[in-house]
DNA sequence: CACCATGTTCCTTG
DNA sequence: CCAAGGAACATGGT
C-alpha cells in the first residue's frame, strides 16, 4: 500500500484505535516478517505490553510502548514493504489469505497482512538513524536540501528514492513531483539550479499533502472485508469504488496526454523501475 | 509463458 | 574508499 502519505494516513487511522490497547498475545504466521530477529524474542517483548501511540518516520510506522521490564523496547517498527496492509477485525472473524502476523488485542484483532512478503517488523531502530528529511517538516528547506544534491551525477529521479536524501518518497510521488516541478527525471542532480530545487522541494510537499488530504476525505476502511480502500494501489477489486479520477498526472499514464499540455506521458525505465514524464513540460 | 508491480538491502563492478 | 547498477526477497495481476 504504502509511500509516505498512505503510511501517514494509515497511522492516523491506526493511532486512536490502537492507543490504550493492550497485546494479550502475538500470532506470527510467517517468522520471516520479523527481522532482522526471531520470532520467539519479538512475541516475549510484546507479551502484555500497551500501545501509547502510532507515529511515522518515512515509510516506517512507529508503536510507542508503555515501559515494560527492564531491558524492553520501547518502540514497535514496522514497514509495509510493497504490498503490507494494517487494520482491526473481530476476533471471529476469518483471518486474511496472507495475514503473516496477529495482533490479539482482547476485543480485536490487529492484522498485518502482506502477500508478497516484503514488510517487516521489529524493535532494531538502526534504518532510522540513516534517513533524510521529512519532506512536510520545516527542516525540508532548499538551502539544506541542496547540499545533498550537489555532490551526485546521478538522475534526479533516482535520488529521489534514496531515503537519505528525503524520506518517505517512493516511485509514484518521484515522478509526480518533478511532473509538478517541470524538471525532467533525466537531469543529473548536481545540475540542478537552487531555482529549481525551490521549485522540486514545493512540489514535493504540494504533491504528498494533497495526496494525504485526499486520503483523509475519503471514508475509508482497512479492513478485511474492504480490500478495496478505494485510495490504496494494491488490492483494488472490481466491485469496490474506484480510486477518484486523475489522482496520478503522470504515474500509470503512459501514452495519455499530458493534463497540463496534452502530449503523450511517457514511460521509461532508470535504475531498474518505471519513470513517467511529460516530454514536452519536463526539460 | 512473459512481463509488470507502491520498497529496501546487499553484492558486485568500476 | 565511493558511486552506481543490478539481483534478491515473494506473490499476484494482466
Amino acid at each position: 500500500m504504502p509511500e509516505l502519505p498512505e503510511v501517514e494516513i494509515l497511522v492516523r487511522h491506526l493511532d486512536p484505535l490502537l492507543r490504550g490497547s493492550r497485546i494479550a498475545r502475538v500470532e506470527i504466521l510467517r517468522p520471516r516478517t520479523i527481522r532482522p530477529l526471531d520470532a520467539d524474542t519479538f512475541r516475549r517483548h510484546l507479551d502484555h505490553r500497551v500501545i501509547t501511540g502510532v507515529r511515522r518516520r518515512a515509510k516506517y510506522l512507529l508503536f510507542d510502548l508503555e515501559p515494560g521490564p527492564a531491558g524492553s523496547p520501547r518502540l514497535l517498527l514496522g514497514h509495509l514493504g510493497m504490498t503490507g496492509r494494517m487494520y482491526l477485525q473481530p476476533p471471529d472473524q476469518p483471518l486474511a489469505r496472507h495475514g503473516v502476523v496477529v495482533f490479539d488485542l482482547g476485543d480485536r484483532l490487529w492484522v498485518f497482512e502482506d502477500p508478497r512478503g516484503f514488510g517487516h517488523l521489529t524493535f532494531e531502530d538502526r534504518p532510522l538513524a540513516g534517513l533524510g528529511p521529512e519532506p512536510l517538516s520545516a527542516a525540508f528547506t532548499p538551502a539544506a536540501w541542496r547540499l545533498s544534491l550537489r555532490h551526485s551525477r546521478q538522475p534526479i529521479k533516482v535520488r529521489l528514492l534514496d531515503p537519505s536524501v528525503v524520506a518517505g518518497i517512493g516511485n509514484i510521488y518521484a515522478s509526480e513531483s518533478l511532473h509538478r516541478a517541470g524538471i525532467s527525471p533525466r537531469r543529473a542532480a548536481h545540475r540542478l539550479t537552487l531555482a529549481e530545487i525551490t521549485r522540486l522541494a514545493a512540489a514535493i510537499r504540494e504533491v504528498l499533502e494533497e495526496a494525504i488530504r485526499l486520503g483523509t476525505s475519503l471514508p475509508l476502511n482497512f479492513g478485511p472485508a474492504n480490500p478495496g480502500d478505494a485510495l490504496f494501489y494494491y488490492g483494488r477489486s472490481p466491485d469496490t469504488p474506484a480510486a477518484p479520477t486523475e489522482r496520478f498526472r503522470v504515474y500509470d499514464r503512459t501514452g495519455q496526454p499530458c493534463l497540463r499540455c496534452g502530449t503523450p506521458i511517457r514511460r521509461s525505465v532508470q535504475a531498474g523501475r518505471s519513470t513517467f514524464d511529460c516530454p514536452r513540460c519536463q526539460r
